[in-house]
DNA sequence: CTTGACCTTCACATCAATGTGAGTGTTCAA
DNA sequence: TTGAACACTCACATTGATGTGAAGGTCAAG
């Protein structure tokens, strides 16, 4: 498929799918017009790049993340190098934290709102909706 | 407390300290001279902050978040509005994505580190360590 | 064969989060 | 009382992820 209907399908804008490319996160085919042509495959990796920058990650991880979490294929160890692997493990660690942090964070939304509701449905009535103290 | 000790019990520099405050994300009181004072609840607030900046929320959401979050004191509910309330449940939503995605990838990270490590270790012996196939 | 909807590259603009430095005032200790 | 260390504001630079538009090539349908 070619550039248009990939980013329908992502909902990821062209310009971001060439920008991708630039950052050698993907690496479309081209066609003898020079279009660039992408597989369906592209879609899932397109829609995990899309996730892992959304999570935070800069696309010089994620590039040299996305060999490794390919599902779609057998496991490849492409250049294993020590410091690869050094890499990951701190890219582990540093998700592990960002998932603590969000988790806690989500939490307190979670419990902030349980309190927000329950007073407010409590005070079915007429009364003052700002700065109330619980 | 004066900002650059803030600076050294959060690990944030003094430029981002004054950029937070720019953001309206904490407000420090002035001392007579000009100086920014700090108190010691600032200090969590500020690795708060860091925390949520780096799991990639921008600023112009923490700023609404940051109220509810606030664990050392009462919960107040400033302006309850309708609006509020529905940003904060979209925002949930989002941090579930968030965490989500992170799970997923930390957890193939995890797969994939497992496979590598046990196929080294399998292979004590000298042999190549590019693209291997498992 | 032209028109419209694609595609290409190039390049400049923007926004948020930071870095950095200039120029100046304040505090504190030797 | 002077110098080091810190504070202030202002302002420009940079980086990463995007937006946007210009100038032009390709192709299918009317």
């Amino acid at each position: 498929m070619r550039i248009g209907e990939l980013a329908e399908r992502t909902g990821v804008p062209r310009r971001l799918l060439r920008y991708y490319e630039e950052q050698r996160l993907i690496t479309p085919s081209r066609a003898s017009n020079g279009y660039r042509e992408y597989t369906g495959s592209h879609v899932d990796i397109v829609l995990q790049i899309k996730g892992l920058l959304d999570a935070g990650l800069p696309t010089r991880i994620i590039q040299q993340l996305l060999p490794c979490l390919d599902k779609s294929q057998t496991i490849y160890v492409p250049n294993v190098t020590p410091e690869m692997i050094a890499t990951l493990q701190r890219e582990q660690v540093r998700l592990s934290e960002r998932i603590e942090c969000l988790t806690r964070n989500r939490d307190a939304i979670a419990d902030y709102l349980d309190t927000v509701l329950s007073v407010r449905s409590a005070n079915t009535e007429s009364m003052a909706t700002s700065c109330e103290k619980v």
